[in-house]
DNA sequence: TTTAACTGGACTACTTAACAGTCCAGTTGT
DNA sequence: ACAACTGGACTGTTAAGTAGTCCAGTTAAA
């Protein structure tokens, strides 16, 4: 997430076409844009969008079905790769469940506690009627895919992104986007949990409803909640997925002071 | 600085290692760390440093030299290129000087505001006392170096670096870091004001008495204060370095609410 | 002053990534 | 049955980077 200011002495790291190619369809794995069964377009394809050549993509995608990310339709000359999530037990992915880019769970939560609430609380006097109308129906599609998590997911993408960018300040919603996206392979775990896509929707129906008002604190007090809960969850999702971090920890309030 | 979710569809753009660096050294001199004849490493040296070639630095150089961004001793075998700020009346590194990677210098000072004061009230708490006593040489050494803007920038940078790394949370000290190193080389051209290097350093040792104090408020008051005059300094040199920015925009108080 | 250690300039031969193009065998949907 | 795709498997070519050498000039210490 950071963008070091690279001193001189460090070594320059060349990837070639293929290597990155990998890494850009791993990270959409990774963040849940590209779902489980998915189907990648055409290696023709892929190449002309990605302004390589076809051999260039070819590489790539052969070294992701040799890691078992992607499966290629056996035995057949048809349709490219399947996005294939968790082959032989090993998800693809965030790895560590308590640390995100190299940052703690709590830094980058307590991140989002920071800057997003100043955000949002920013984005409340910026939004425009035709944002609030989305927003609201966004609430009504996400009713319907309440019984599935990554149709959920996007859902909930959208709707957050939507408020971040009415924020006149663009680097602050730049970094809140960012942070959220990175969390977005915990947030698919979480929402496995019983409960907590209907928790999550409630949330959003408040925030809306603070958001109508235009009330900045509300819509700060909103988000904060919010996210306070997306910390519970993914605790207690580390819990008794890593057998990690069982309690809230001390960090937690020193960043926010008080 | 943002780090943006690259959808698949988006051009793959691979760069050549000697492009890239070329870039590193070009931001190396637009953050102000590589400084007007200052001399780069040895070709040969360059190489085992950067895990590259001889014949890729060369490229590398030889471009630089030909854009008149570093000098090649006249003539000579000798020692490799000096850095030239300004060959032809043209500056290396930020063209425009109202606004940062494309943000403009309103939303960084905000988010510099709201981020770097929890951060350095976070540090605060957790500061050793080396880290105060060299705190305390660097008010020493900034004494000295009153008349050289160059040479008070560098101990100004990590004047405000060993603050920020105190803080716990790695996240938004990386980010306040940035934040202060895109910022560079703004500030370069506002130390050459009159008068802008003694308040810096008089806002320095209010910094450090506060924070000796340990008391986190005090600190975040302190830095706010600093980056408040730090905007007004960089509006000013705005106003008659580019006919731009004369007063403080409504923007400002926009983010960080009421 | 001599000398040994560096400097950049220039050149070679080699490896590899990526490109552009072709042809083919098997699927798919109409 | 057919046309339009798919991936697989080649080919030859270009450009970037590597590794090595040799040279002429500079520098600073012996």
């Amino acid at each position: 997430m950071p963008v070091p200011l690279s001193p001189l002495h460090e070594a320059i790291h060349k990837q070639t076409a293929k290597e990155m190619i990998r890494d850009k369809i791993v990270s959409l794995i990774a963040s849940g844009i590209l779902q489980v069964g998915d189907e990648l377009p055409s290696e023709r394809e892929l190449a002309s969008m990605l302004m390589v050549s076809r051999e260039t993509v070819r590489g790539a995608v052969q070294r992701l079905a040799g890691e078992g990310i992607v499966q290629v339709s056996q035995g057949a000359r048809t349709r490219i790769a399947n996005v294939n999530v968790d082959v032989g037990g090993q998800r693809i992915g965030v790895t560590n469940p308590t640390s995100i880019n190299g940052y703690s769970l709590d830094a980058v939560h307590a991140a989002r506690l920071l800057v997003e609430t100043a955000v949002v609380a920013d984005a409340a006097k910026h939004l425009s009627a035709e944002d609030i109308k989305r927003l609201e129906e966004s609430i009504l599609v996400q009713e319907q895919a309440c019984n599935d998590p990554v149709r959920f997911l996007i859902c909930d993408r959208e709707f957050h992104l939507t408020i971040y960018y009415a924020s006149q300040n663009r680097l602050l919603a730049d970094f809140v986007v960012d942070l959220y996206t990175y969390m977005l392979d915990h947030r698919r775990i979480a929402m496995g949990k019983p409960g907590a896509i209907e928790k999550s929707l409630e949330d959003h129906r408040f925030i809306v409803r603070a958001l109508k008002m235009r009330n900045p604190e509300a819509v700060a007090a909103a988000f904060s909640e919010h996210i306070l809960r997306i910390h519970d969850t993914s605790l207690e999702v580390d819990a008794d997925g890593a057998g990690l971090k069982p309690a809230r920890p001390a960090l937690w309030t020193s960043v926010l002071g008080q």
